[in-house]
DNA sequence: CTGAAAGCGCTTACAG
DNA sequence: CTGAAAGCGCTTACAG
């Protein structure tokens, strides 16, 4: 394997200027830059990740902790994670995966070995023990998600209660005042992340800010529980003329299924948004006005802040991305249920 | 922090004591471990993993390169990669996650830059870019998952055409002669993994052996659509009196749900196996008979073989798990259809 | 614009 | 059972 000094020979140059010349951090001659990048071309070289740790001041390594556990949905929590890793390789960082079983012990390891420059966190739950951790090693993190308590911390997340206040809003400009809100089993708002708990609030006290009549229903993923949530919803709620969706796949489409089923028609019958869904919604039909969860607006903000500390510490923050809206018809004025 | 030098002057011995102390390399006398212990502990020292990379022969990281792409099925892609990791763990291995976009160019990077010291490869398709550059690299590596040409290569799968053979021979030990398959979605055949062509292979071979009469679907994971491929399986045969589900979690439970629907009863109506799902089968109403796909399994193993691989080259081999399976009550003896 | 050299913090023959 | 020292392959002041 060639190293920095074969490739100083065949280019007949110093290694400092070879490892100039590659970092870019001085001005090269340009017939001298021309010289190495061929003898690098001509070697195949590339610099030795260990060699560079040790002498440099950064790995390039970004830990990513992201815990999973009975209640995670694993289709967000992989495209969260496929995010994060994305945005590190854009920044030219690698990313390492610390697994659950070793939550907080990974990251003592890896933080203080150096392995790491910094630390993404995932899955942020309201109380987290990798919070301590964290403010106890003094390395660069971030997190995606927001802890009760946040102090000192660097945080990114969607606005939640943004979010939903902004369901609210369309459904109300349509004329709408009885709103349901399907959202996440029991045990997600137990124990999950935290940020089903910041939708759900937010959509009450946005309801309660128009005056607008809610119900609201936990449904696990099987058919008979969603359609058992349907039926709370129109009990509660007779006059039932919007819902919301806040919830997984499976159940997101057990909903359309069982309205399909019903006779009820999207938007005639039924105004219907699907919420923070990390899941691409144009294949069910009919297709819904989305709010969409999308897991590259944090995660890129959250590497763009881990980059920045690495260089310098920055002040603590938390960072709430406004959520989009797309539009695909499937809202309209509320008519009274048949 | 602390480096070795540090606790070296604290214990009052030389580095290459302390190194070895905590490498268990040569024998150290008790009361100098002792000593040596303490001072680490007192220092919170940890080894810089810069430098053991360097001065060492391995970086203690292994590449999984586990490609996501639009037929991905996200949970069963999950439990793998998290099983890759609790693996690497329990043999002091960290795990570095390569993206999608970078499939190939980023095993060079890794490889070459000394950063891993081998690659885990997921989600295996049978013309696959990643064997040809894992060849020429000469890297430690396995594969999870079968490519079509395995020259050279170290490879570790589930025996899927022996899971597809052991739910053929347990359902025509109960009586069973007509028995129709529910596969994953067009897309994941044309394009996807490997494993699920292997499996239907398997499926049509052993029931071919047997003198059983098929019929297979594959439906897309909304329900019309499985709805659609039952219907299909019944009127390609119709004496069917057991079914094998080969999908995903969503596609199982609208098949279950169909059936409870249509007042199809399992197992007196219509016999069912779970097969090769990587998801828990007993919230289903009635539970299943599963031939599970155990991450864990083929993960663990594949470790294992990379292990070995750092020390020292293996020979090419292609390993197969064999399945397990799980009895739940699923099976009756064959009754005609109603 | 370029080079000689120190030093990063380990591991591991070599020596006793 | 232990130590002194070379060396892993870079980066980065320091110097010109």
């Amino acid at each position: 394997m060639a190293s920095i000094h074969d490739v100083a020979r065949v280019a007949g140059v110093s290694i400092s200027t070879v490892s100039y010349a590659l970092s870019g951090k001085r001005s090269i001659a340009e017939s001298t830059r021309l010289r190495i990048n061929n003898a690098v071309e001509q070697l195949g070289y590339r610099p030795n990740a260990g060699a560079r740790m040790l002498a440099g001041t950064r790995t390039n390594i970004f830990a990513l902790t992201a815990p999973f556990h009975a209640e995670t949905y694993a289709p967000a929590h992989m495209a969260f994670v496929l995010a994060v890793a994305q945005a590190a390789r854009a920044h030219d960082y690698d990313v390492l995966l610390l697994t659950q079983d070793e939550a907080t012990s990974g990251l003592r390891r890896v933080a203080s070995s150096r392995l790491v420059d910094g630390i993404i966190v995932l899955d942020v739950a309201a109380e987290d023990d990798r919070v301590g951790v964290i403010r106890e090693l003094g390395t660069p993190a971030v997190f995606i998600g927001i802890p009760r308590d946040t102090e000192g911390l660097v945080c990114v997340d969607l606005d939640f209660e943004a979010a939903a206040a902004l369901a609210i809003s369309r459904l109300t400009d349509a004329g709408h005042r009885s709103i349901g809100l399907i959202g996440h089993s029991p045990g997600v708002y137990a124990r999950g992340s935290n940020f089903p708990p910041r939708f759900r609030d937010g959509f009450f006290s946005a309801a309660a800010a128009e005056g607008v009549a809610t119900a609201f229903a936990m449904p696990e993923r099987d058919g008979p529980s969603v359609r058992a949530a349907l039926d709370e919803l129109y009990r509660t709620l007779p006059g039932m003329t919007a819902l919301v969706l806040h919830c997984e796949e499976t159940v997101q489409a057990a909903v359309m299924d069982i309205l399909r089923e019903r006779g009820l028609r999207v938007p005639q019958d039924l105004s219907v948004i699907s919420a923070c869904a990390s899941f691409e919604t144009d294949h069910f039909e009919p297709a819904l006005d989305t709010i969409p969860l999308v897991a590259a607006d944090s995660c890129t903000r959250a590497v763009e802040l881990a980059i920045e500390q690495v260089a310098v510490p920055i002040a603590p923050r938390v960072e709430l991305v406004p959520p989009r809206f797309l539009e695909r018809g499937s809202i309209a004025p509320p008519t009274p249920r048949r």
